[in-house]
DNA sequence: GTCTATAAAAAGATAGAC
DNA sequence: GTCTATCTTTTTATAGAC
């Protein structure tokens, strides 16, 4: 990539962030780049190869990370406390771009089956580790699909509050979320 | 409303969550409905009327079911089970409505502002069970936004994994809930 | 209440000059 | 690499017949 290409995928990103991807015109992206729309199409063929760098992008971000951690061969308990902190690295390093994967992968045309098929790999691999954990007894025999959704949807959705409240600090959120899925919020 | 206005709706919610409001056109919908798009137009203004609709519909329910909670004037764990509830109903009676206003709010134009006003308000008042429940010792002292953006990210995605586990009780899924946030998920 | 026909605007993309 | 000009298609919405 082009240092101009990645200025459009940055640009694109917070875009599609504010009004998701169909409500962003090649107009308006050429606006906020001080360019004309037809000079986009002389780095990118289409508004849709955009979208798809962004999301494959952050969706290998995430399968690489995933990797790293089944590398580790600790305890499931470690191995979950080190995917909360991948999904706040990633939320905080690319907030625009995980808001665009989470928002608009389902306008993905050509890679949608990839995206999925990375996707579904990513949560079966997240669920065999909780799977793990109850088996050990590290983690209580609660139903592991909603221990998953509950984890996912959480983490999935950091990238929401993280830029809201400047003030928090990144290890803090780290240890605030181990104490409240691990420990639970009961006095 | 009508209950061709009724059927409208639902049918445009469904087409909302699958394919997004801006990715759903006049003509998808009428197709759907098995008349023309113009026919539509004797029913409802305009697209962004039933978009309108949906979310203040959706939106009021939450409203009404905080009320009710609050004045429950039980304790703090016991408003959050409650609350936990009332997300359950809602994604299970009402999924593609939720779904719309979970992706589409900001598609939202001349009653934004009245939407977001209810959501502040929700989660202000969900801010203030989780405060008076750390105040009671009935909670751990965990950061407060970071205890409410977990239990909303949950709770407001919830319609995301209902539809596809048809065997998942509603009762026990309210249980496994409560199990992980009040109790966590640590052995 | 639904239809056909059509207006009016907006959007993705291309051609070719500079 | 960016521009102007323009094509083509799509979209929301309206007018008026039935």
């Amino acid at each position: 990539m082009t240092s101009r290409q990645k200025e459009i995928v940055t640009t694109s990103a917070k875009l599609f962030k504010e009004k998701g991807y169909n409500a962003v015109t090649m107009r308006d992206l050429a606006t906020s780049l001080n360019i004309k729309a037809a000079s986009i199409y002389n780095h990118f063929s289409s508004k849709q190869e955009i979208l798809k760098v962004i999301i494959l992008h952050i969706a290998e971000l995430f399968t690489v990370g995933m990797q790293k951690v089944l590398n580790t061969n600790t305890s499931s308990i470690a191995q979950l406390k080190i995917l909360i902190e991948l999904h706040i690295d990633i939320a905080k390093n690319h907030p625009n771009m995980l808001a665009t994967l989470n928002t608009d992968w389902n306008h993905l045309e050509t890679s949608l089956e990839y995206y999925l098929k990375l996707r579904n790999e990513y949560e079966q691999n997240f669920r065999n580790i909780i799977k793990q954990g109850i088996l050990n007894k590290e983690i209580k025999p609660i139903d592991v699909e909603v221990i998953l959704f509950s984890m996912l949807a959480t983490l999935r959705n950091l990238y929401l509050w993280i830029p809201k409240k400047e003030q928090l600090n990144d290890q803090k959120l780290k240890l605030d979320l181990i104490k409240i899925f691990i420990d639970g919020i009961k006095n």
